[in-house]
DNA sequence: ACATACTTTCAAAAAGTTTTGAAAATTCAA
DNA sequence: TTGAATTTTCAAAACTTTTTGAAAGTATGT
């Protein structure tokens, strides 16, 4: 296969891959586009690329920096913006984890923190299910988020080299 | 609060946290029902309870069946069939695990290993950086693939009991 | 075999999300 | 300043996904 048409596959497939887990096809395919491109690309190269509008580009490219996966770079003597992605894939990990977390997780638990304080007799039966079921999520989504804040902070080597000891 | 705001309250944050994770939102609402439901639904009670359609209410019972989430049950002396949920959060997590990685880790991991095939001379910084991203991305994923196969085995016990020693 | 209760299907409609592109705003060099 | 290059905004359009509900299908007791 041709570097052109494994380009295009990836870029494809990271879009439709990038819809199921919150993060919308353009976005996603402007990330896979910097992420194999060697040198920084600017907002028309992108456009070129990979034939959208200027305004989508544009709005994509400012998500993809808040998020932290792309950077803003100012070539000397050039006038336009540059834009490139972070290539360490354990660090484009943890920069999403992190996100997803403070977006989902952490509203998630605030609430079930003040579900669990419902009114009513515990030997209802409809109440005890109701504490019950929010008590578990709770308990579980505490431990993953410290375990996510711990993978936020850990090298590549822990999850690569010794996560799999522990298991056996 | 009471139970019938709270309820509402876990439903619809449930239902709008499921469609970050892929999953519809009526799917998570009826699913957010079910389990905080002490008692097994009919298809009728759960379009009541959300005020949706007979149509909408079928398909995604049948959907959450086939995740494993939601299982029928017959009740002796009764035409309707009855829906009830798992209740163990640490099952429910472990089947959306599985479910999730068929869907999206493994084809994602398929396509890279044919991608990294790529034709073309390593010297090009173009094609060196494509097959690099590839590299990355495919040996954390497929660590990933075998962590969570270790996950979906393991017991709750394991997670919210040891994990946390490993990170030390 | 029939009638009734119940479940499933699916085309069309509604709702939700993303994309476009032209206009406005900003930046920068002269 | 000015004006050309560049970036940003946002209302409307296009597209995607979800929902509806009536009709078709299926199962059950008599």
């Amino acid at each position: 296969m041709k570097l052109t048409e494994a380009k295009q596959q990836f870029i494809s497939s990271w879009g439709s891959f990038g819809t199921h887990w919150g993060i919308n096809r353009t976005m996603a395919q402007i990330h896979a586009l910097l992420l194999v491109s060697a040198d920084p690309l600017t907002q028309d190269d992108i456009m070129e690329e990979l034939n959208i509008s200027r305004g989508n580009t544009n709005m994509n490219i400012r998500e993809l920096i808040n998020w932290g996966l792309v950077e803003r770079v100012i070539l000397p003597g050039e006038r336009k913006e540059y834009f490139t992605a972070e290539k360490d894939i354990w660090k484009v990990v943890k920069l999403i984890v992190k996100e997803r977390k403070k977006r989902e997780l952490e509203p998630m638990l605030q609430l079930l923190d003040k579900l669990e304080g419902v009114e009513g007799d515990k030997k209802d039966k409809n109440v005890k299910t109701f504490i019950d079921t929010i008590s578990g999520i709770k308990k579980l989504g505490k431990q993953a988020d410290k375990t996510l804040d711990m993978m936020i902070k850990a090298e590549e080597s822990w999850f690569v080299g010794n996560l799999i000891k522990f298991f056996k």
